[in-house]
DNA sequence: TAATAATTACTACAGACGTAGGAGTAAGCG
DNA sequence: CGCTTACTCCTACGTCTGTAGTAATTATTA
């Protein structure tokens, strides 16, 4: 598998790591708001899991605790998240845009920025026929 | 709960009701695709589960088969998906946008629609600060 | 109505996840 | 060098999901 599935918890550990670099456990579980904070083996648990997923992996030490490095990056992870969601909808866009556009979520700004980027891509990649 | 979380599976299966309305099991399960068609009693299970999770009901019986009704709306349980999955992404669009864009999935068709929507929207919601 | 076919009901089970306890071990401190 | 503290390692366990078998029951039909 490229990259196996991350789960819910597994991803914030991860966004914590892409937003914060290499940490040991003790630091991402300190991360967590602390009305919702996990145990400390909880966490250890899930990082656990990351690395033999392939997701994270020892870099170094520091006194006794392990420093973990992600060895995935937040884009490729997301989009793996993005392609299996649409795979619900049967990869019809639609009604997800009418979800996002009806709940508030997405903005004209946010569907410019899509618009913008979506012609700069159709001039890298050549207009197709 | 206001509606459970419906897996994978049971979206597909859910999918085939509102497409397809009220039926049988027998009926769903040879509705999947021959190449990937779950065992009958595998499809009888997640129709279980659904009917458990207030999703489906026992409308009437046809013989000694009982016929299921969709009990929640293909949009209700899309925007449930939609919602939790977004959370994934800290509620960003930004991210999620990108991730369809790049994937080709997003058209400029997709991007005008929306553009559309929103705009019926807030003139029906009045024109914001 | 007795045999046959289709359905339902119940049970099972493995893998993923969230959650965490306890034992063992290494590090630093006094 | 013991003591205390922090961290790792291993184990556990309940829930959810996908998957399906078997037994019991109901229809149907010859």
């Amino acid at each position: 598998m490229a990259q196996p599935r991350l789960s819910k918890l597994e991803m914030q550990v991860m966004e914590l790591f892409w937003e914060h670099g290499s940490q040991a456990v003790r630091e991402i579980q300190e991360r967590f708001p602390e009305k919702a904070r996990p145990a400390y083996t909880t966490v250890q648990t899930v990082v656990n899991r990351l690395e033999t997923k392939g997701a994270l992996a020892r870099a170094r030490k520091l006194g006794n605790a392990h420093i973990f490095e992600p060895t995935v990056s937040r884009n490729a992870a997301q989009r793996r998240l993005v392609d299996e969601f649409l795979k619900l909808f049967g990869g019809r866009m639609q009604p997800l845009m009418s979800h996002l556009v009806e709940s508030g979520k997405l903005t004209l700004e946010d569907v410019a920025e899509a618009e913008k980027k979506l012609h700069e891509l159709a001039k890298k990649k050549g207009p197709r026929k």
